[in-house]
RNA sequence: GGAGGGUUCGCCUAAUGGUAUGGCACUGGUUUCGAAAACCAGCGGGAGUAAUCCCUUACAGGUUCAAGUCCUGUACCCUCCGCCA
């Protein structure tokens, strides 16, 4: 959610803004609304003072005849405020409604586009592998070696599901405890965020198992919400289920304030992800590409304002470390103002060159969302100087698990159909040099 | 699932239905070579240049001129029982 404040003093800004992530808003109806909004607001006040006001006095006055008029002078009033307010609750009801819908806006730097087609790479690393033979998929290997079984799923789950299997499973908790063993080494951010020439304070990352069910009027909050066919629903429970670890991680501290010397505040969160992929019908049907359940480490940053850019920042460059240490080729995305999420002013993809498939797929995301959901969750900062505002937030992912392990296979396959395991992962996986 | 107890500032805590108390912690200042201690001030949120006003006792309603307090509902936490990885 935007300020109302600015946006009554940017409304142009605001359309512009709205128009290039191709949403439709309008905004004079909603400053006719917010004006109505503020007029019923003071009238209220005002009865509500006099009040407190008489009230206060009715305890003082010793004259009783006196005070039995005031009482009945005052329940006249109370029925007023009533009906006012009656009419203001409507008003708010239909101003939420309409803040709600107003996407947060696109950076300066976000590249202009209906979809995905105007995304912009913005550089890339590492060299394709290159192969004596004709690479495949990840899931023609994965079945050969037995690691990935989505018959079985197909038969137990439906379409989307997969059963991992043997070092497969050894190589996902690999991949989690060499990550987690990065985020949790302030000497390893300290040489990340320095190689990158970026400053920003290394403060360490605190793992979190978070739930993956949530209220839906939290899931609203996050911005995370807009598409509810997206979603696996629990009405009986008035819960659903998370698509991400950070919808749960971000709206931890919701109605919270920080202290401004204790940002940033870095949280890496492990969870299952699950996500209906209701308008992906027919794409990506085959293999653990695109699946209804996978487990992702996240990270999710609280930060002052003036330091949420360099924050993202300092997130693709741990992503792009991760990827470098496993040696795997990728590329890095502004994704267009058509393409990125509603809450997001910056969005920043990791793609990752998929041999099998011949092209980068996407891999990892970086979300700047700047106050946008900190206003809607309630989570502010005290400044040193006591001043009260929106804190900002970034969320991006480490390691997504089903992507990640399809990156590893298809780089890293052989002639024989087995899998070379990446140097940096065989002191988790017991020092194993290959998987076959 | 059953029974009972609870929720007031970061923590603790007060409030015959009469307009949220005090302590600890914290922040700033005085003092000091520096620190501790002591003393002074601040210390829920919002609007406003300000005076000031409104809101705030888990949440949502209700009764009342007036609700932390009375009534109804909901959420969450704790204890015991049952079940359970």
């Amino acid at each position: 959610m935007l300020d109302i404040k600015f946006i009554r003093e940017n409304k142009d800004i605001v359309q512009a803004g709205a128009e290039k992530k191709r949403v439709k808003i309008d905004i004079e109806k909603l400053i006719i609304l917010d004006d109505e909004r503020l007029r019923l607001l003071k009238e209220i006040e005002a009865l509500r003072a006099e009040v407190n006001k008489v009230s206060n006095n009715i305890v003082r006055d010793q004259n009783p005849a006196l005070k039995i008029q005031l009482i009945e002078e005052m329940r006249v009033v109370k029925e007023e405020i009533k009906s006012k307010e009656e009419n203001l609750k409507k008003v708010i009801e239909e101003w939420q409604k309409m803040m709600l819908k107003i996407p947060n806006i696109p950076s300066v730097d976000t590249p202009e586009g209906n979809d995905e087609t105007a995304n912009k790479v913005l550089r890339s690393s590492g060299d394709k592998p290159q192969f004596s033979f004709t690479p495949k998929e990840h899931y023609e290997i994965g079945k050969a070696l037995g690691i990935i079984d989505t018959d079985t799923a197909g038969e137990i789950s439906g379409a989307r599901y997969s059963y991992l299997k043997g070092d497969l499973v050894i190589m996902q908790f690999a991949l989690i405890q060499m990550c987690l063993e990065i985020l949790t080494n302030k000497e390893t951010l300290e040489k990340i965020a320095k190689d990158a020439n970026i400053s920003v304070n290394p403060s360490v990352f605190l793992p979190v198992i978070p739930p993956v069910f949530i209220r839906p009027l939290v899931q609203v909050k996050m911005a995370r919400y807009m598409t509810p066919e997206d979603h696996y629903m629990f009405p009986n429970d008035d819960l659903m289920l998370i698509g991400s670890a950070e919808h749960t991680l971000g709206s931890m501290h919701m109605n919270k304030i920080f202290e401004e010397k204790d940002l940033p505040i870095r949280y890496a969160g492990y969870s299952t992800a699950f996500r209906r992929e209701a308008g992906a019908a027919g794409k990506d049907t085959n293999g653990i590409l695109r699946q209804h359940q996978f487990d992702k480490l996240e990270m999710e940053v609280f930060s002052l304002p003036e330091n949420s850019m360099q924050e993202q920042n300092f997130l693709v460059a741990i992503q792009e470390y991760v990827l470098q240490l496993l040696k795997l080729p990728y590329q890095i995305v502004a994704v267009s103002t058509g393409d990125m999420g509603f809450p997001d002013n910056r969005q920043i993809d990791v793609e990752t060159w998929m041999p099998g498939q011949n092209k980068y797929r996407e891999t990892h995301s970086s979300d700047s969302t700047g106050g946008f959901q900190s206003r809607r969750l309630n989570t502010r900062v005290r400044r040193a100087d006591g001043k009260i505002e929106p804190v900002h937030m970034n969320d991006a992912t480490v390691v997504a698990i089903g992507r990640m392990l399809i990156a590893i296979i298809e780089n890293y396959q052989q002639a024989d159909g087995s899998i070379k395991i990446p140097e940096v992962l065989k002191k988790y996986m017991g020092g194993k040099e290959f998987i076959k």
